[in-house]
DNA sequence: CCCAACCAAATGTACGTACATTCAACGTAG
DNA sequence: CTACGTTGAATGTACGTACATTTGGTTGGG
């Protein structure tokens, strides 16, 4: 193991230096499988112990590197399914939570290109897109519907699941290995037209929410979505402290 | 200074009981004014200095002790101006981030007892309350429609203030010191009543987000507030990632 | 062949020391 | 009375040591 050297004249702490140092090393890719120890990074910098904790404590605090007694520290596992964040899995959860089945009818789904998607995907406007058209119902009642589009290049395995029971984002990693990590989202207060109404099954005095979403992987935009959700019986809740603001499942 | 003891053969490590007694001290509003530097903590405590900044670690890093090199170390000050977060706020300075100003109509400004929302708040159901009921202006264009109640016991040197331009929370925390640092809020979708439309000054074919907000002071329920936001120009807008879900303001 | 005991590895806890750096307050010179 | 330098206090950085605790593999006995 070839001794890496940190400058000890300069004015950053040695600590940070070999943080930068392994969050570099890490993005090379050079830590799978296995992350070296404390002991082991002490030796090969030159520093105490004592510094490479200081150094580390942030990364585990950020859940990037995993270390437990005893255990082989490991760079952060596969970094969680994807976890679907935003008002849509807050929506859906909830109505897990309230124990009703979900299941979806799936309407359309094939593959097109859509000039204006296109442009939101930041790709050309010819670009074939899988599209996914969903009736997502909760218990047996309509909850909402839901239009996914992705660029078909990568997404075109997806084209072999079924999505009746199966979520998007579960499929999408397991077939093509791609995982949302970033994104944006906009809700809306609408009221449905008369054809949305009738999809959705609710009375002409409900309102619902028209959410937008794009996901991006590793920079890429990935995933244009709109979704209808019936206003009736659904809501978003939220709780907010000085830590923040997090959307939750209610029951 | 007398020295104060930890247990030492428990199986709880000192740096974590010493963080519960900190905390538990700085509840009682023991350290305002001055808080120990890590040598006299050590000292008192009777355990090293590297003890003590290992449980002094968290409490810096969440902001409820501020230290500097060279400065006496001090208790988080005031704790910014009850920065509101929320769906609510988000709303609010995404208008302001459209160059709109703001004002408010104070429709009704009184005290009265409502049974529900003194349910609301954990209080018998006589209890009086504060009640500001204010239609918001974005530009001269009605935005939303805001009810809020506090308890009375608390809240009646707000009687005193003008709420056409200034905020409720910025008001709360100057006349009665109080800040809001945790609640929960619901956000609907929902098809306004006429008589909401003519306050509003809006469309028939306009949806809203009906948002119910109940906030805590230190643990005890302190406002319930319901607005009515019209749907047709204002959006929630949320970024999501690895690192959360965190409104923000759209321009 | 299986299971238990042991051991090596790794992190967690806790002590000690030394020096650097920064800030505020005090005192002195002008 | 002001300006500057000194000094004390506090945290930041970095080194060292020792032992506890947990895990997983290895080894040896039944």
């Amino acid at each position: 193991m070839a001794p890496r050297t940190l400058s000890r004249s300069g004015s950053e702490p040695l600590w940070r230096q070999l943080q930068r140092e392994l969050l570099t090393r890490l993005d090379a890719g050079e830590f799978t499988e296995q992350f070296p120890g404390e002991l082991t990074l002490a030796e090969e910098y030159g520093v105490s112990r004592h510094t490479v904790r200081q150094a580390l404590r942030q990364l585990r605090a950020d859940g990037v590197v995993v270390a437990e007694r005893g255990r082989q520290p490991r760079v952060a596992p596969p970094a969680e399914i994807a976890q679907p964040l935003g008002a849509l899995y807050s929506l859906f959860t909830s109505v897990e939570a309230a124990g009703l089945a979900q299941h979806s009818i799936v309407r359309t789904f094939d593959v097109r290109a859509d000039a204006l998607v296109a442009e939101r995907l930041d790709l050309e406007a010819s670009t074939p897109l899988v599209y996914l058209e969903r009736l997502r119902l909760a218990g047996d009642e309509p909850l909402a519907m839901d239009r996914v589009w992705l660029p078909a290049d990568v997404a075109k395995p997806l084209l072999q699941a079924d999505f009746t029971h199966t979520s998007l984002y579960g499929e999408l990693a397991r077939r093509t290995g791609i995982r949302l990590d970033h994104g944006r989202e906009e809700v809306h207060a609408v009221i449905p037209t008369a054809a949305e109404r009738t999809q959705l099954a609710c009375a002409h005095d409900v309102a619902a929410f028209a959410i937008n979403r794009l996901s991006h992987s590793q920079g890429r935009p990935m995933e244009w979505r709109h979704t209808l959700v019936r206003g009736d019986r659904y809501a978003l809740t939220a709780e907010f402290s000085a830590a923040g603001y997090r959307l939750v499942s209610q029951s």
